[in-house]
DNA sequence: GGAAGAAAGAGTGTCAACACTATCTGGCTG
DNA sequence: CAGCCAGATAGTGTTGACACTCTTTCTTCC
């Protein structure tokens, strides 16, 4: 009767092989890249020439991003690529601060010890594209938070950093923090590594909101 | 050049003028009366018979569905609304708690006096419809997690509630734990009143596992 | 010259038909 | 009788054309 699991959730999932999905692709992979900016007009016309495909799975590519909140569509308007204000940043990032805490606190109970250490020396001597939120996001164990944050957030978050770039000091300010998350996961102290990363997602926000 | 906010993310636009947002109205008018149940299959054709409408529309609609994860849909598979297994609620649970467990500090922090003394009033002596998950999510001031919250995890928890539904002492439990969250918040005591609510769901995650 | 209004242009919403895939049915084989 | 392989059937993916709406441009009037 009920079989297996079924539903997916999960992140990479490019192997659909239908025409929607492969635009889907190539929007959201523009979108990354930086090629297709907050405000940037999606249109159906111009998406299915680029694509040699009629407007039909365009328009279903663009209902897609609609559900994962980057693209912004109202009825005859239309479709363009989200445009965060001030106040929805702040949104943004409280949303993520309540979603990363509770991943922290899982990863840190559900991780095994051998890649507990291996994420710890990691956030001690990090690499060029080593990024802890999005390790702890794949490690928690819950696919649908994972879902969220790396399918909804980070996608979102990539579209400001580029324009509201690092502060220098801060870099080193959150590879800092980010080993002592690391540290109090490795300790297996749930709570403090839960604690950690709310308050250093929480910095970063006021770094954001001071500089405007 | 930039137009006031724009983003709606809103609980309630019934009013776009589409057909594809009246069948999707309609679909999630009866997953939220129980006449769709968990497994059962969106049939486009019967859709589109059923609202004298052709497929665009529908297969618009299912795809709005399948973005706010209530429906699941592969390829040339049929869509169907969405059957959670055990790991899954589990899940959804857990996503519950970190949103909601700031939902509530943030409108512990955010709500005025008196809406904060009518709330505790209306947990001390709930009325028939009282939800206070709803009521926080909706006055916790951040629009992301309410649509989290009201459009994505209340609709699928609804499909569940009804076929385990609650144990008889529960319900006494539960109002009062309410209680306690409200007069928290009542109190200005942010960290009290999450780390409340967030074991008032966790609590209820235990009660639903345990029967199973 | 500038503002209100009408007509043209661009873009989205909807439709019905066709193409492709999964599922069901029945017959065959062992 | 069970399992497997075709053919038939139901259902989804895709298309191009038409209908409706918003935007822009041009005209008109003050």
């Amino acid at each position: 009767m009920s079989e297996e699991s079924s539903a997916n959730l999960s992140t990479l999932d490019h192997e659909r092989d239908t025409l929607a999905e492969r635009v889907l692709q190539d929007v959201l992979g523009r979108i990354r890249t930086g090629e297709l900016q907050p405000g940037a007009v999606l249109n159906e016309v111009e998406l299915s020439r680029r694509h040699a495909v009629s407007r039909g799975p365009v328009r279903e590519a663009i209902r897609r991003l609609e559900g994962r909140k980057l693209v912004i569509n109202a009825p005859f308007m239309r479709a363009r690529i989200v445009a965060l204000g001030a106040e929805e940043i702040r949104e943004v990032f409280e949303t993520r601060e309540a979603l990363e805490g509770m991943a922290t606190r899982l990863a840190c109970e559900r991780m095994s010890d051998t890649d507990l250490a291996r994420l710890a020396e990691r956030a001690r001597e990090p690499a060029e594209h080593f990024d802890i939120h999005t390790e702890i996001a794949i490690a928690c164990g819950n696919s649908r938070i994972r879902g969220l944050l790396c399918d909804e957030l980070y996608d979102l978050l990539r579209l400001y950093r580029r324009q509201s770039g690092q502060q220098p000091g801060r870099r080193a300010e959150a590879a800092e923090e980010h080993w002592q998350i690391a540290l109090a996961m490795e300790q297996r102290n749930g709570a403090l590594a839960e604690s950690l990363m709310r308050s250093h997602i929480r910095r970063a926000t006021a770094r954001l909101t001071h500089t405007n």
